[in-house]
DNA sequence: GGTTATGTTATTTC
DNA sequence: AGAAATAACATAAC
C-alpha cells in the first residue's frame, strides 16, 4: 500500500468533490467538499484522512484500483477531486473510521512504518511458542505487511522451514528473521517502485530451488492453509526433541 | 472448465 | 461461552 500512497500524493490537500460507488458504510454525500489531509498506510491497509474521520481500503485478493481512470467492473469507491483527477477502487474493502487512527493501529508493528519496533515483534513471536513459522509470520497483528510472497522469501533466504515451530527457533534467529521481514517488504516496494515485480522470488511460484535445482516442495500448510513454497534439503526444520 | 491465488472477516459448528 | 472449523467475498490466471 506504500506504492500507492506515493502515487496519491498528489491529491493530498484538494477538497474531493464527488464520491461515487457501491461500498457500504461508507458516508458518500458526507464525503463531498472534504479536504484530503493526507494518506497513511499500516501493513495492507491505505487510509485517506480527512478532517474529522477516514476511510480505510483494503484490496484484500482481488480488489483493484485505477488512478485517472475506470475499470470494467462495479466501482466500489470513488473519489473525484478538485483537478478533475480521480481514484476508483473496485472490489476491496472500504471502511469509515470515525476514531482516531492513532486509537486503533499500533505504527510500531508495520514492517514498513517509520516507528516499527523490532523489539516487539520478537517478542510476540515468542509468547506463540506452539506456532508454526509459517504462520506466525502472516500474522498482521505481529508483523503488519508480510504476505505471502514475502513469507516464502523470508523463511527460504534464512533456511528455515515452514513448518518449523516458533518456540524452538532460538531468539538469534527469529530477531535475523523479523528484520528480513522488514528487508523483504523493503526490496518489493523497491520492485514496485522500478516496475519489475515479480521477477525477484527465488521461491515463491517458483519451481526449483535456486540452490541446488531439485523440486520446490509447494504445500498448503497450517490451520490457515497458506501456499508454502520450500525446499527441505535447504530449510532446517525445528521441531521440538519427542525422544523423552 | 476446474482450481488456485498478493487476504480477512463473518458465520457456523462443536 | 468460546474456540475452532467453514463459508463468504470476488476475479483473473493457469
Amino acid at each position: 500500500m506504500v506504492f500507492l500512497k506515493e502515487q496519491l500524493e498528489p491529491y493530498i490537500g484538494q477538497p474531493v468533490i464527488k464520491a461515487t460507488g457501491d461500498a457500504k458504510n461508507i458516508p458518500f454525500d458526507l464525503l463531498a467538499g472534504q479536504p484530503l489531509i493526507t494518506i497513511e498506510t499500516f501493513g495492507k491497509e491505505l487510509f485517506f484522512i480527512f478532517p474529522a474521520f477516514a476511510v480505510r481500503i483494503h484490496l484484500m485478493l482481488f480488489g483493484k484500483y485505477a488512478i485517472n481512470g475506470k475499470l470494467n467492473r462495479t466501482l466500489r469507491l470513488g473519489l473525484r477531486f478538485e483537478s478533475g483527477e480521480e481514484i476508483n477502487f473496485y472490489a476491496c474493502d472500504c471502511r469509515f473510521l470515525s476514531e482516531p487512527l492513532d486509537n486503533v493501529y499500533d505504527w510500531r508493528t508495520d514492517v514498513l512504518h517509520p516507528s516499527f519496533d523490532p523489539a516487539i515483534a520478537l517478542a510476540k513471536l515468542q509468547q506463540q511458542p506452539q506456532k508454526l513459522i509459517c504462520e506466525a509470520l502472516l500474522d498482521q497483528s505481529i508483523l503488519a505487511g508480510v504476505g505471502n510472497g514475502i513469507k516464502n522469501e523470508v523463511l527460504f533466504r534464512n533456511q528455515i522451514h515452514p513448518e518449523s515451530q516458533v518456540g524452538e527457533i532460538s531468539a538469534v534467529v527469529l530477531q535475523k528473521l523479523v528484520q528480513a521481514c522488514v528487508m523483504q517488504s523493503d526490496a518489493y516496494l523497491h520492485w514496485k517502485q522500478a516496475g519489475m515485480e515479480g521477477e525477484h522470488w527465488q521461491v515463491y511460484k517458483q519451481k526449483l530451488c535456486p540452490r541446488d535445482d531439485i523440486p520446490l516442495r509447494k504445500e498448503k500448510i497450517g490451520k490457515s492453509r497458506r501456499t508454502s513454497y520450500f525446499c527441505d534439503k535447504c530449510q532446517h526444520l525445528y521441531l521440538p526433541d519427542v525422544t523423552e
